[in-house]
DNA sequence: ATGCATGAGTC
DNA sequence: ACTCATGCATA
């Protein structure tokens, strides 16, 4: 259950994504600063959410969305309802990772304005619910997730700590060890960086 | 809710 | 080859 209704979706198999984090996305121009902080900073940047207006927004969202019993998944594809330029629709792991922070600080920041825009709307046409209609169920291609074992998972852990950046030869050799395949290391090295970077457990923020 | 993966944009 | 936003598949 994906794409909603063909529409606004420019290619058949794929949501658009989100281009390049640009900090001047055109989705994240609504939202200047809500807050009064008095600007003296060094770098000034039009689009600064500090983390606790995020924080507060995200929870209220879960909980008001829940209110209007609507589930993550609901959310994700009835963005593209909204009819955003720019903005198709989003999983349910995106929504979910909303909620609970578990995103890039830059990447909370551009989708507030938009998850902040369908509140709106679905708070206020409360009364009048659209049926979405299912467009397409075919059976596609299932893509396999490969599962790595927790003595694996460990030994990865203990590379990552010592060299979170380890050059390609070194994936290779870690690879063979582990009797893993390179990529999947590689990769498994990328989303570990990018666990790092999430909002909630980021430090300096 | 989260692990592994993809793809566009960069460097 | 990496980062970043994002998603399918699965726990």
């Amino acid at each position: 259950m994906a794409a909603p209704d063909g529409a606004v979706v420019s290619t058949p198999g794929h949501a658009p994504h989100m281009a390049g984090m640009n900090p001047m996305h055109p989705a994240a121009l609504g939202m200047a600063h809500a807050h009064g902080l008095p600007a003296h900073m060094s770098c000034m940047s039009d689009v600064d959410a500090d983390p606790r207006d995020l924080e507060a927004f995200a929870e209220r969202f879960k909980q008001r969305r829940i209110k209007l019993g609507v589930t993550q998944a609901d959310v994700g594809s009835a963005l593209a309802n909204l009819k955003i330029p720019g903005v198709g629709s989003l999983s349910q792991s995106t929504i979910c990772r909303f909620e609970s922070l578990t995103l890039s600080h830059n990447n909370m920041i551009a989708l507030k304005p938009i998850l902040q825009a369908w509140l709106e709307e679905a708070e206020k046409s409360h009364r009048e619910k659209l049926a979405k209609p299912e467009l397409f169920s075919g059976a596609e291609k299932k893509r396999k997730r490969t599962s790595i074992a927790a003595p694996e998972k460990r030994s990865l852990e203990a590379y990552f700590a010592l060299q979170p950046r380890p050059s390609s030869e070194k994936i290779a050799a870690i690879a063979e060890k582990l009797d893993l395949k390179k990529n999947v290391v590689r990769v498994w090295f990328c989303n570990q960086r990018q666990k790092q970077k999430r909002m909630k457990y980021s430090a300096g923020i």
